[in-house]
DNA sequence: GAACTTTTCTACCTTGCGTAGAAGACGCGC
DNA sequence: GCGCGTCTTCTACGCAAGGTAGAAAAGTTC
């Protein structure tokens, strides 16, 4: 997967936190503190849309919103990594050996939970 | 974590196929394919070491070994990905939602092994 | 100690990202 | 429907990271 530079980092936390769709402007003001100018915003989100983080809508002004949601993407990740690994077992052997009591106790609740 | 380059990751590919200490010569041979420079290959090899991916003993010539396994890594990424998340319990929801059979059984016999 | 190998130092080039101006497209109030 | 402000696109610059390797220093071998 592409990965995400500091501000597109900024952006996506952005969007993940608020969860609804926001125009450049709004981006801008919520990313007040680095005072961006609009055309930044711009061309990060085209950035972004580039490498499929989020998408456009065609109202003006054009409203942002993420394509998958932060624990999404979180899971994707994972997976991506799980994925290219050629011993899958070896790797989940030693990822549930380096977890936390309380990971492992929501793993468990979640596998009771699916067939 | 420090992420990998292209050549980086190839050679620390080339170091967790073999599992044993190399030589940057040695190295620069099992990627012959790319018609390195052995100065090329050190470089590659001391930017690694600074990002903490690999270790040289200090025999003649060097030789240089991964620190971890690729699935410690892998796992090591895992847990990278989790720990930043503020929900870990919605990521290993989805995580879970979209792993294959064979990885929710490899789960579920790794987590009875776990106390 | 001359010739060869290894290691270190330094540097160039490309690409990705942060940054934004200039110019074109659009929409709103009159 | 026109002009003016806003939004969008295009283009570009500078910096950092990574791929690449030459030159020089340090070490090894015979």
């Amino acid at each position: 997967m592409e990965s995400l530079g500091e501000l597109e980092r900024a952006v996506m936390d952005r969007l993940w936190s608020e969860g609804t769709a926001l125009s450049a402007a709004d981006l801008r003001d919520a990313l007040a503190g680095r005072g961006l100018a609009l055309t930044t915003v711009h061309t990060v989100l085209t950035r972004l849309e580039g490498k499929g983080f989020v998408r456009h809508d065609d109202a003006r002004p054009r409203r942002f919103a993420a394509v998958a949601s932060r624990e999404e993407h979180a899971a994707g990740l994972m997976h991506e990594v799980l994925g290219q690994a050629a011993d899958r077992q070896a790797v989940l052997a030693r990822f549930i050996g380096s977890a936390t009591p309380g990971e492992t106790e929501m793993l468990r609740a979640l596998l009771a939970d699916t067939p």
